[in-house]
DNA sequence: CCACGACTATGACAGTCGTCATAGTACGGC
DNA sequence: GCCGTACTATGACGACTGTCATAGTCGTGG
């Protein structure tokens, strides 16, 4: 779930107040969690008026943040799909490569100052903010569901797909962290190696 | 990292109440988050006095968050080898149950209340405190270390335990987080049931 | 022109936070 | 008994936070 600044547009390449407070909220959250992304930073980093807060969410902190982690789920599971166009000859290890490999641009260029916003909010909410925990399961959902989509299209068998897309989300999310403390890619680069062989060899049936 | 509220005793079976305070202090961050966890909570939690507070860290909060992130890459560390020492024949895979099975207990019988310690503070603080991040990579360091010195004494190559211990701190901490949102170990389960046979065949040579 | 809806602006509120200052207690050695 | 040290107690402070109340500014349709 790396996110450039230039993400998340619409058609027009524009984006209006609403949308854009979604999308800052998001990229504060994952940078100091939820209590750093204070209503007014998230106002400001939009460059989006204070008072629209209130209309726009009227249910409160709670909905922004909600709103945010949906959006990153969605965001991450549209992804794997360009992925995926992006690949001459789709593979399991290709694409988790891919996945990884956009971590490893943001950190080598941008620094490692963020981390995946789900994670974040989840860390933050998950036992104040029922509605906030659920959003981030549906998230991680959608997101897995794009992925074990992808797999069964590479003739992994169903069952296993979403299987693999648990591995492969959990391995990436781990590797984040410890990426991020270490301020070292290696993480990242270690899991897309070590996972290769056996994504790849899961298009046969499951082993023993 | 899972913790119950009987770990961290001494060889009395009692702590004091700076141990108390920093052990509070893990337990209350791995829930809600460092924000969560006031300073007035965690003397409360540990049923110590307030004033001890500033007495025993007088770098603030800072540093009692950095002492419980330390506190739980020991433990972490110190737990691989008891599960080490508990398994009748040793295997890689074996360990890697034993650590999620830790979790799985956790959330089975106390509810998805606590996530990992570590990860909590790296979400929260890895841009504003540079000492937590870097506290939250010797901790992962640390736990890696002991995981990987378990690895090797099964026969798994040292190039490699180094990188399958990432592997599986990683896989692990992502589980955590998709169980803790859907409020189900399944994530735990599976990524130990697809990493297995990986593990247990890292005693050969890395492949390719 | 006026009214109406959508949106913006801004000051205030109550609450919580980490921190500090100050004072108080307990207990050891001398 | 006295002093110094370790620890505890507690109220206050300033800096936030999210939320609300109130008023203001648009643009548009009648």
């Amino acid at each position: 779930m790396a996110v450039s600044e230039r993400d998340g547009r619409d058609e027009r390449g524009e984006r209006g107040p609403r949308e854009r407070m979604v999308f800052s909220a998001a990229q504060l959250i994952r940078r100091g969690g939820v209590a750093a992304a204070g209503m007014r930073d998230v106002a400001a980093h939009a460059s989006a008026p204070r008072g629209s807060l209130q209309h726009y969410f009227p249910g409160g902190k709670e909905q922004l943040v909600n709103e945010a982690v949906d959006w990153a789920g969605r965001y991450a599971g549209d992804r794997v799909g360009r992925f995926l166009a992006a690949m001459p000859e789709p593979s399991p290890s290709g694409l988790f490569a891919a996945m990884a490999q956009q971590w490893i641009d943001e950190y080598e260029t941008a620094g490692f100052a963020g981390g995946c916003p789900v994670a974040a909010a989840m860390v933050d909410c998950a036992e104040s903010a029922e509605s906030t925990r659920s959003a981030a399961a549906a998230a991680f959902d959608r997101w897995a569901g794009s992925v074990a989509e992808a797999l069964r299209g590479m003739g992994v068998p169903p069952e296993r797909a979403a299987s693999l897309a648990t591995l492969m989300i959990s391995a990436l999310e781990g590797a984040i962290l410890i990426a991020r403390s270490e301020r070292d890619v290696r993480a990242l680069t270690t899991v897309v190696r070590e996972l290769a062989p056996l994504l790849d060899g899961s298009a046969a049936p499951p082993p023993a």
